[in-house]
DNA sequence: TATTGTTATACTCTATAACTATA
DNA sequence: TATAGTTATAGAGTATAACAATA
């Protein structure tokens, strides 16, 4: 029984959602939702940003932005600094709790997906190492 | 140069949150949350549920899916039924309206990656075929 | 004037607690 | 008593509109 190519993305969909889902429930710090980690996360990766920056980035409202910033700062992970070109601008960046909490969550995230990589057939592994490749591929056209 | 099983793990979740991103971007564009959807989801496939049988497989509070069924229902799209045996449960299924949006709003989200995968040579998308059962496998370990 | 950041306000989705009907 | 469904209420997270400061 062959599938059809439709299938075959719409089988993909699914079992990247389900994966993804799983793989975001693994977090270091519990009282922390999505927003505010994939923010320290566009920090970690890629530096300063300032607020509109960040709100472009993630796909969100200003305002919206701004109350995650607020939470993170209350919580100890960024900080504001003006920006010394530019009176309207506030640089955010991480703090090094901010930075610490980052590294846990990464690892804790990719312990969990460790370790059911280790357990499979070295075939299998080469076969996720091709698929993520062609994901990549896919995510990039 | 080969790599660690742990950097294969942390490919596979960076480009699993990657895929996972762009293909929740190709939004339904029909007025529907993602809970709804994956409500009509569940009940196209595995027929009628009880209301806490589809709280527990979407993983939300009874509260929160019976406000789910409600506005699904207003749209049209569910039905509730008494039950002929427990008096106690209702169930819930789709109605014509409801199977059609269902196989309407597949379409429409599969479209973006099923147009990408029908570019790559079969032997890649064999590749993807196989990844996807490994990744359903880790998903339910 | 345009841009950056912020405040005010409202809407959606979620949860817990409490209530009703039935087993 | 226990279970299924529902209602009441509150807490996140999001958005648009409006405002202040700066370019």
């Amino acid at each position: 029984m062959q599938k059809t190519i439709a299938e075959q993305g719409s089988d993909l969909r699914m079992a990247v959602f389900r994966l993804s889902r799983r793989l975001r429930a693994q977090k270091a710090d519990d009282g922390m939702s999505d927003g505010q980690f994939a923010v320290l996360a566009a920090l970690y990766v890629d530096g300063a940003h300032t607020l509109t920056g960040l709100a472009e980035r993630e796909r969100v409202s200003a305002p919206s932005m701004n109350r995650t910033v607020n939470c993170l700062q209350d919580s100890g992970y960024v900080e504001r600094s003006a920006d010394p070109d530019d009176g309207r601008k506030t640089n955010i960046s991480l703090t090094d709790a901010g930075t610490s909490i980052v590294s846990e969550t990464v690892t804790k995230r990719d312990a969990w997906l460790t370790a059911r990589v280790k357990d499979l057939p070295k075939e299998d592994r080469g076969v996720l190492a091709r698929a993520v490749e062609l994901m990549e591929e896919i995510v990039s056209h």
